[in-house]
Parts: C-alpha cells; structure tokens; sequence
DNA sequence: GATGAATGAGATTTCATTCAT
DNA sequence: GATGAATGAAATCTCATTCAT
C-alpha cells in the first residue's frame, strides 16, 4: 500500500541477471575478509548483497567456489596495471619505485587490500589459491620490482644488494599496512597514517638504496 | 592395588597430568595456526595433542577459551624477555635495533612465529582477543622499538624522522617473513631466507637511519 | 512483421500448444521410471519435454499433478482393450489367454511398461494413487484373467484349481519382465528375452492348468 | 520423577556401541522400503531407531552408505542358506523346487522382503548397488535354480524345457508377492493368501515341468 | 581424570514453486 | 504462452559440547 498514485505492486524481486555476480563478489569479499571463509555464513553473504541465499547459488557452484573467484577476479587488472606502468616508464628506478609505492598506497585504501589478508588467512585451506595467488600476485609482483631494482643497480643509481631480499623490504610495510586495516585497526583507537608511513618508508630508502660513492644524502626535510 | 612393590607407581600420570595443558596448547596452536579458528576442529586438536576430545574440557571452558589461551600463554613471555633486553642495554640504539631483529629472526624460526598470523586472521571475530594483543603485544613492542629510536635520535646517532612510522618499517619485515612462514611458503617451491632478509634489512636500516651531516631539500615529487 | 506472405504463421506454436501435455507426460514418464518420484526433478522434465521448468506448471499444478496425470493417462486405454478383447472372443479359454499374454508381451517393450515399477516404487509415498492403479488396473485386470479362467474350468477345458491364486501366478513372469526391463536390466549385462519366456510360460500353462483327465499332454515341440 | 526408590536420573542415553548399528539398519530398512531412498528422511530412521540423526553419523559415512549396508548385510546370509541348502540335498528336483519355496515363502513373511522392493527400486539411482545385487543375489539365485531345473532334466524328471526362462516363471509368483506385500497390500482392502499361492503355484509347476512320455506336436498359434 | 558415544544446533546445499519479464 | 531469475523451505551433514561409563 506503499504507492497510491502508481500502483507498482511492491516487487518482492527483480530480474537483474547481469548486475547479480559483482554485486554477490562484493558482498563475498567483505564477508570472507571480514571473518574468513569458514565463519562467513552464506545467509550474511546474501543479505549484504540482497539477494536469498538460493541465489549465489544461481552464479556460483558453492561457497568456495565463489571464494575463489572473489580471489580471483579482483586481483588480476591491478597486477597488470603495475606491470604496464614498468614497462613504459623509462624514468629512474628511484621514481619508478616511487610511482609503485604510491600506487599501492591508494590500493590500501580500496576494498582490493582485503585481499592479502583472507589468502594469508585461508592458505592453509585452500592449496590451489595459495598456488594460484603465488604464480599470479606474488611471482609477478617480486618479479616487477626485482627488475627495477637490477635495472637501477646496472645503471648505477642503485647501491648493490641483494635484490631477492630487497624487494621484501620495499613491500612489507605497505603489506602490513593492508594487513593493520582488515584486522587490527579497528579495534585499536587510532588509524593507521598510510601517507606518513609511505613518507618514512621512501626516505628511508632513498638513503637505504642509494648508490654508496655519489651518498650525499639529499634530504628528506618535508617528511617526519 | 596394582602397584604393591614398586612404590612411585602414578609417577608418569602424576607428571602427564600437569604435562597436558602445554601439550593441548601446542597442539592447539598448530591446528589454529594450519586452519584458522573456524576450520579447525577440535577432533584434531585432540589427535595431536594424544587424548580425546572430552578431555579438552577438563582443561578449557570451550573451543574459544582454548583459543585465546594459545595466545596469552605463548606471547607474554617473550615480550618481557625483549623489554628486559631493551632495558638492560646502554649499547648505542643501532646496536640494540640489531640486538632486538636477531632475537625476532630467532622467533620466526619458533612456533611462537605462528601467533601474528592467528591474531591477524581471527581479529575479526574475537574482538577481546584483538585488544588484548594490541595492549600486552603491539603497544608494548611498538613502545619499545619507538623508545629506542628516540633515543638514538636524541643522542644524535639517529637523524631525526617519524617515529611512529619508522617503527613499522622496522618491524614490517620481519612480521611478514613470519606470516609468510605459516601461510604460503608451504605453497611455494621455495623458503624464505630469513638471515639474508635480516642482513639486507640492516643494511637498509643503518643507511636509511643514519643521522647526516647537512639538510639540502630535493623534491619527493609523487608522494606528498 | 516477420510473415508477410505466407499466411499460416504461427501454425506451428498453435501446434505445439496442444502438443505439450503429452510431450510433457511422456518425458515426466521415462524421468520418474527412471528415478523415482522423489529424485527426478523437474529441470530434467522440463529438459527433456525441450521446455522451461515454468512451463510444466502451465499445464500441471504441481510435481504431485504431474506424477498422477502420467499412470492415469496412460494406461486406461490399455486396460478398456483388453477387456473388450476378452469381451468380444469366443475361442476356448487357452486361447484367450494366449491372446492376452502376447498382447501383455508387447506392452512390455513400449514406455507402459515402466508404470508398474512407477507405482510399486511410490505407492508408500502416493495413497490415493495406489488406490486408483488397485481399482482401475489391478482389481480390472485380476478380474479379466479370473473370468477367463473361471469360464474355462466351467467348460471342462482347464482343470479346477483356485483361481485367485493362479492369476497371478499367471501375470507374475510377465510383471516381473516388466520391472526388470525398467530396473536392473541396464545393469546387467544381458536381456530378457521375453518372446522365450513367454513361450516357456504358456508352455507350463499349458500343461498346468488343462484338465486331468483329458491330460493327453499335447506337446509344445517348438517352445523349449 | 519416574522411579521414587530406584533413584536413576532419568539418562537422555546411553552407550550402546555394538547394539546400535543392527538397530540403525533396521529401522533404515523399514523407512526405506516405506519410502524409498530419496524420500526417506534420515530424521525419521533415527527416530525409529530411536537415536538422533548424528548418531547415524557415527557409524555410517552418509545416507548413501547407510542404505548401501541395509541391501548389502541383510541378504547374504539367506542366500548362502539357500545355495547350502540344494548343495546338501539328494532328494528329487521337484522335491528340492518345493523346499526351496517353501523357504522363499517364509522369507516373504520376514523383513527381508522388503529388499527386493527396494532394489528395484532405486536401481537407477546406484549403479552399483544394482550391480552388486546381480552379482550376489540375482545370478547367484537364478544359479541355484537353473542347476536345479538341469538336473532334474538330466535325470529324466523333467521335461526338456528352456531353463534360463523357466527360472524366471518360478520365481516370478513368489518375487512378485514381496513386491506386493510391500507396496499395493497396504492399500488393499485383502491381504495375499501366500500358502495359498504356493499349493496354486506348486501344482501348475508340478504338471507343467513333469516329464511326458511323447511329443506330438501341436500349434502355438499366437506366440510363436 | 579420561573417555568417546550421543546430542542438537546450525551450516551448506537442493529444488519445487513463483512471478516479473 | 513461455521463460528463467529468484525464492525459501527442507534436506543432509558437521562438529562443539555433554555426560554416562
């Protein structure tokens, strides 16, 4: 009795064949960063993406299936928009490194950075995601920045280090950033400040990385 | 009535008795640690704890107890130990930052390594667990690493940056190696290098923290 | 828009509308015999019929409909022939009985045949089913077989013996070629030659039931 | 408050490890036959059996392999009764065609005649259910009788007839009266006279397979 | 103290049925 | 008339928890 003047007769649903897998993605990715697969509750899936629970059914097989492709189709264009940048940039590592950080930046901020957290989580459980996010984010990522800093090294702008290590070095505080804000962070008072723990992190590689002759530190003076 | 002549008969029950909730607690971590809160089941934790399932009960309240004590007994530890060496010390701050990431390199070889990823994972669904290690663990390991940085800045042998941020940078790759250890390196071909990561990260470090001479501006153009 | 010239467009769907029932019937038939009531669904109905689930509920209230429309339609036209068969002849009861055998024997190798195994299968599910197949197929049928029989003790030409047992020892090998044809036979490796048993089952008839004293056994050479 | 001197506290159970699975396969055994596989609900056998539904959980993996061990445990011993039966026997074939029978008729009184319902039944559903049956009770049955029949043959007290179809035509009446006891006899207002289908079925047998002393020739107009 | 059989609540999954298109 | 996306009730199955032994 909602409409006196038109009369649609309260719709109990509506055919939306092609709007329903990402709207159901998004709602699976919360949910399963939120609590992980196995206290994710397929009913608060489907309220979050307002739909019964019968119909996840309809685009996805069974909950890990649909974890899998939550997994899966997330994470794909943004790997392949760091390798693009790389490989059509032709400035200095150090910038280069700089371009990436900051583009990982703004992924902590987006729904993306749930991501690390429930593969971390849900490894175990599942082998072929582990393998699948290994071979498709891991590999690729290392491999990306790897070759920035080779490239840097021969050109000499970098100083000689192992480069394995290295690139754990250059992720890790951006990771665990990720990792802060899908668990911790919110039950800690405070939020994480993602720009001044990029500030910090560069500066600290500007010097860290530097070539060692030419190592007359420039300095960093706006960050701190 | 068994045991007329020898008279220490219960000797070795007498001991497992005492000897079962450690046993249940390491059991339980491994599982935790493998699966995830959720998954795991406490049929396995039995199994590889050497009893049943009802004798759990004799020890923890339910599966949650059990969960939360895996935390709070395995942590505390080893926190007072690190602010003991902190304490102690009167070496210069590198000295004890590298002091404090070989004590940390000797952790991720340990089970104990296993708790950040549990903690991380499960943040989500036990909300007091969150705050009790972000109380008894991250704040006190952040005061910690934070009260040496400063004063290694204050006595000039640091040059002066953020220290909150510089904190996470310190840690971040350590923390990764260790959730790396209990998630995908199992997946992967290979495994991690932890005395190579630590060297390069020290090496980052001590130019990266050096304090300089002078303070020219350069520009760092992309982050703000 | 799309016939312009020839003027019978849509002849074939006004067709098709009175050709869906029994395409319907027919593919509820085949799935339910081979399935069960319980385990077919409609999807697979509906597949078969080359219809949309929703169409099935265009022409049959519900599964429960669908399932009794499928042995009522299908086999009173069977039964009303065989009684007037019976009705109708005047040769000597061995006869008729090989007439109504041979008839039987063809419904065994048409989709009728699964009805019984239909029926068997879900009479515990389907009471007013069961009581519809007793009254209008089993009480017919038993009743048609009786009175042949009862005719032929009354004319000297089979011997007495109780008639409501020999009914069904009668119709049982044919039943039983029936449900095995729809059960275990895909299993086997093997057929059911059914032309050879019933020649063997006349060929006991025969000399089963006719008269003692006349029992100057005529032979049944070319049987064996 | 049931018992004012004995003082038991009213037990919601007790352990009764090797009395439950018979009870189980029992009760599992009535609500199939009743119902068949798919609409048997595992609630309503635990209740039969007077257990709860994770109980069942305990001895048998799924509903599958609970009906799987109803079929496979309840026949084997009968029909190894039966073979050891004919193996021991000297007496004349008919007479060992009468026990025999005899023996099935006291089956069909028993629970056991609710398998071949059963079987038939859900056939189609689990191939290899069907096919263990072949294997163990049909072949092994139609063996028995066939050898039977052969000897009698041999013997010269009996006719020459097709044996592999004469098999079928002794056993149809008594397979045909299971069935019937377990499927339409419910819904009947009569109950089958199963001794007397035995005398009718024995005597038709008796004429119909006894040796005759010539072969004259004669028509099998119909059949041929 | 230890066991493990039994429980029962709650999860995933299926599918007959509905109804907007 | 026909479709098939969406529903929701009901089924199977799991497993934390209890408690007689």
């Amino acid at each position: 009795m909602r409409n006196t003047i038109e009369s649609k007769p309260t719709a109990r649903w509506r055919r939306r064949k092609t709007a329903r897998p990402p709207e159901i993605l998004s709602a699976a990715l919360a949910s399963f960063a939120e609590r992980g697969f196995a206290a994710t509750r397929l009913d608060d899936v489907a309220a979050r993406a307002g739909v019964t629970k019968g119909t996840l059914y309809l685009y996805f097989r069974n909950k890990e299936e649909l974890f899998k492709a939550v997994v899966r189709q997330e994470l794909l264009p943004t790997i392949e928009r760091a390798e693009a940048m790389v490989a059509e940039s032709t400035a200095p590592s150090m910038v280069v490194l700089e371009q990436l950080i900051e583009l990982f930046s703004r992924i902590i901020g987006s729904r993306l950075s749930a991501i690390p957290k429930l593969v971390l989580t849900e490894a175990g459980n599942f082998p072929d995601l582990a393998r699948f996010y290994l071979e498709e984010v891991v590999d690729r990522g290392t491999r990306l920045l790897r070759s920035i800093l080779e490239r840097g090294i021969a050109a000499g702008e970098l100083r000689a280090i192992d480069t394995e290590s290295a690139v754990m070095c250059v992720l890790a505080p951006l990771l665990l950033a990720a990792l802060w804000r899908h668990s911790l962070e919110r039950h800690a008072g405070r939020t994480l400040d993602i720009d001044a723990l990029c500030r910090t992190h560069l500066a600290l590689l500007r010097s860290g990385l530097a070539a060692e002759p030419a190592a007359k530190p420039s300095d960093e003076g706006v960050l701190q």
